[in-house]
RNA sequence: GGCGGCGUGGCCGAGCGGUUAGGCAGGGGCCUGCAAAGCCCCGUACUCCGGUUCGAAUCCGGACGCCGCCUCCA
């Protein structure tokens, strides 16, 4: 089973679960406020490996991620705008799941709204507020967090420290400068829900917490999110659920960053690239490719020469898939083990890879096998050894799979004018007429095709850009 | 100031005391009418300085460099 590093105690554990045969997964989703960027692609693709792989164990996954639609980014750009927060909601959050489907991105079994959720947002804060955990300030009610006697768990800090590095704020009546917003006092023609300690919207650390306890109930087995959720957004959800009696999570995830240029990609440094973009430009499967070849807790540097990287190995495996096409159907969604029979150099390769996936996700060294695996079946496939390759084919596909990553074994669609020089160039070569033949041939390559003669028929594919 | 991570061959990227990571690019060969695809072979890397050890990229100490968190962010 899978062994994953825990943000809460610092090592790597095996993930246990709350009901046996079930896994329940909690991944902090997006605010819809814009475009979706490479970090969020970067998170949606590591814990949807995940999710694949405990299904592939096994286990009934529930699988819950939110969309957060209630925010002060969404307020900002609807005014700056001059549209309503409702309409900048609706347009980003169809693009977040545009993205999400382009990267083969299983959507949650669960999608929850904020917005949704304000009602049981504000009993939280009540009872909050009844247990003197929380408290109220002239613009909102904020959480004191020496209440909470383990707060920094998730940070790997004492209070003490935190509050000693906490950067000196303008404001305000916050009794420390760790205490956070729970609930923000509405402003005039801002969006407000109405509330017994003032008309406002809750706080962005609140609305996780709720949902994730009312949809997959407390003790859940594994919160995930990128690593710069760990602190202090992570920590302020826990904070909230073990003071109002929570356990809340059994195991905590994070993922490494996105680096543009070996620099943190940060809303702050407006270095932003944005998801839709590269997934326009490249195959749709190179960023997925890219992300399993680095291990998700380190930084990954997602540059035009990491991505055309991938797109060339996905080259070589499309090619792979082509050669052994009629032992590569294995259908889309959720691969589980326990529907394949594997055997021989199969079931190494299934052991293997599997050893390596548990191992805190080491896909990396998975993929080096698989790789390696796809040069053995090729090798097979020269010799004698055809029913031995495809079968290996058939498994290495089964195991990209997996982890959700598709080969590909068709052709482009070909056009009559292509078509046409297609069949003159194979009636030249029939007549033995090179010269004529290396014309036909360059004129496709000039056309953008790449041309292979495989089994003495020319077979065209569109050339990468 | 506190906490943490990293520095590997042309590039990317694993590695967790001793036997080949892998990909991409490059070179040589086989195959091919010539190519492409595929196969075989090749580079012999680990920031620096000490130390532990029979043996270190891997452990310890130090130096230098880079990055992140402690503020909004996935």
């Amino acid at each position: 089973m899978l062994r994953l590093f825990d943000s809460a105690t610092g090592e790597v554990r095996e993930l246990t679960f709350r009901d046996p045969g079930r896994a329940s997964m909690y991944v902090c989703g997006p605010t819809v406020s814009g475009l979706p960027h490479l970090g969020h692609g970067r998170f949606s693709l590591v814990w949807d490996v995940v999710r694949r792989w405990l299904t592939w164990h096994g286990l009934e996954v529930t699988y819950v991620s939110n969309i957060t639609d209630i925010d002060d980014k969404i307020i900002t750009r609807a005014k700056e705008e001059g549209r309503s927060e409702e309409d900048v909601v609706t347009e980003f959050e169809g693009e977040w799941w545009i993205a999400m489907d382009a990267l083969g991105i299983e959507r949650p079994d669960v999608a929850p709204h904020a917005t949704a959720y304000v009602d049981q947002m504000v009993a939280l804060l009540e009872r909050l507020l009844s247990l003197d955990i929380a408290y109220v300030t002239s613009d909102g009610v904020y959480f004191d967090v020496s209440r909470v006697p383990d707060y920094g768990l998730l940070a790997g800090q004492p209070l003490e420290s935190l509050r000693a590095g906490a950067r000196v704020e303008a404001n305000d009546d916050k009794r420390s400068p760790l205490d956070f917003a729970l609930w923000k006092l509405a402003k005039p023609g801002e969006p407000q829900w109405a509330a017994p300690f003032g008309a406002g919207r809750p706080g962005w650390h609140t609305e996780c917490v709720v949902m994730s306890l009312d949809i997959l109930g407390d003790g859940f087995d594994l919160h995930a999110g990128g690593l710069d959720l760990k602190f202090p957004h992570h920590e302020n959800e826990r904070a909230q659920a073990v003071a109002a009696g929570d356990t809340f999570a059994r195991h905590w995830g994070h993922n490494g960053y996105v680096m543009v240029g070996n620099e943190k990609m940060s809303k702050s440094l407006n270095n932003f690239t944005s998801l839709t973009d590269l997934l326009a430009e490249t195959d749709q499967r190179a960023y997925r490719l890219l992300v399993l070849r680095s291990h998700y807790r380190s930084p990954v540097d997602v540059t035009k020469a990491t991505i055309t990287d991938a797109e060339r190995g996905l080259e070589r495996l499309d090619a792979f898939a082509r050669r052994f096409e009629d032992a590569i159907t294995i259908g889309d969604g959720f691969l589980r083990a326990a529907d394949y029979n594997f055997d021989g150099a199969s079931k190494e390769l299934v052991d293997a890879v599997t050893r390596r996936v548990d191992d805190d996700l080491d896909t990396p060294g998975a993929l080096a096998l698989l790789f390696d695996a796809v040069s053995t079946a090729n090798a097979w496939a020269d010799g004698a050894q055809r029913d031995e390759a495809r079968e290996l084919a058939h498994t290495v596909a089964v195991l990209f799979g997996a982890m959700g990553l598709s080969l590909s074994t068709t052709s482009d669609d070909v056009d009559d004018a292509t078509r046409a020089l297609v069949e003159a160039r194979d009636a030249a070569r029939r007549e033995r007429n090179w010269n004529e033949a290396d014309r036909l041939r360059d004129e496709l390559v000039n056309n953008g095709w790449i041309v292979e003669d495989a089994s003495g028929e020319t077979v065209v594919r569109r050339a990468k850009r």
